[in-house]
DNA sequence: CTATAATATGAGTAATTACTCATATTTATT
DNA sequence: AATAAATATGAGTAATTACTCATATTATAG
């Protein structure tokens, strides 16, 4: 039987601890990135990061707690870089600012395809309700800073219904021509693009 | 060791072997439904079917291939679903009509969400490139429908490219706003449908 | 320097699970 | 009815895996 708790078991204190913790997560991403979660299990974890499985029942109280320590890393990171993205568009050109970002979001694609499905996956299963809201909180960042650039195109939206349906729109159109046998990866672009200036433009 | 082949071991030939066959798909769905992937197993699938999982193994040489199996399942349901409520869509409002379109796909969401999500991850891991095309095959006949009956409103579209991105537009815009811990089933209907006429009128 | 707390180890265990096979039962054929 | 072919059974096995615990090592405090 699996525990319930789903928080970390204890926090790091010392420097070595905190690249213990980095490393389990580490290699948590990595492993399903490579293979999904099919065989996904914490000793290989463990084992890949370098570490005991001891240790890393000492951070985490069970494997679904590791998952959700993952989904929040993963979010952050997403969050940051999109963010970081979002900060150097160029003044005016609506267009080209959609495209930027859709090129991070295929950037991010290319990198961790399985990773995203796999928390996709898990973000439904696991009891985490809106302590995770991976969409919302990329999302608002990234609407926050366009809307600010943009005011005169973007006036009208609703900015807490638009940072949740944007990411969503972007993220399934990238994947739907990323995943293909042969990727049709300048479609994907344009259709992403097209898509969201359609869900701006025509409201 | 997983063995590589991913086809059916065997076709039932008698009445009885069809409907163990049939048995073992549909405890796959609602097993998956239920649980996702999380503790998914041959011997829990032939259990809630009603059968040993010796059967199970006479049709199925191995878990994926079950899994091929009811993906396929899976799509052609999809596929003749849509198919259902496009046929009988009104004349000349083609808002009304991709409105009821991502009704379908809701109806859809709201019964199968965690089981569409499993495949989801399943078809990213599973090495079955293109005999399986959900989003193709499904979106393809949506789209030839529908643009038999609002020709002007589309003609401009091509439907081999539209075909494959409305299908994943709508269903990640229903999901968004679905799996919220309160989900806001209304504006999931709102968006999906703005989205998909923003991308057919502003392309 | 000593004592105590923090961190790390990894062999071991109980539970789970993919898959087999010898045998039994049901259906089709002649 | 007799034989063969198809289908079904489920206990058993080897492999996997989540998780524990007794012990060892390293860092900090007094």
């Amino acid at each position: 039987m699996r525990k319930s708790a789903l928080k970390p078991r204890k926090s790091p204190a010392q420097g070595r601890a905190q690249a213990t913790y980095d490393a389990i997560l580490e290699a948590a991403a990595q492993l399903l990135s490579r293979q999904g979660l099919a065989g996904f299990n914490t000793n290989a974890v463990a084992a890949r990061a370098g570490v005991s499985v001891g240790s890393l029942y000492q951070y985490f109280p069970n494997k679904d707690a590791l998952m959700v320590a993952l989904i929040q890393r993963q979010q952050k990171r997403q969050q940051d870089t999109v963010t970081a993205s979002v900060a150097v568009l160029p003044e005016g050109d609506l267009e080209g600012a959609v495209r930027l970002i859709v090129r991070a979001a295929m950037r991010h694609h290319r990198d961790d395809s399985l990773l995203a499905s796999a928390i996709d996956h898990e973000e439904a299963r696991l009891p985490i309700g809106d302590l995770l809201d991976g969409y919302l909180v990329q999302g608002g960042a990234v609407l926050a800073h366009l809307m600010a650039r943009y005011p005169q195109a973007l006036g009208k939206l609703n900015p807490k219904i638009a940072g949740r349906t944007l990411p969503a729109m972007i993220r399934a159109v990238v994947d739907s021509w990323s995943n293909l046998p042969v990727p049709q990866l300048d479609i994907a672009e344009d259709e992403a693009v097209r898509a969201v200036l359609g869900y701006i433009r025509c409201s």
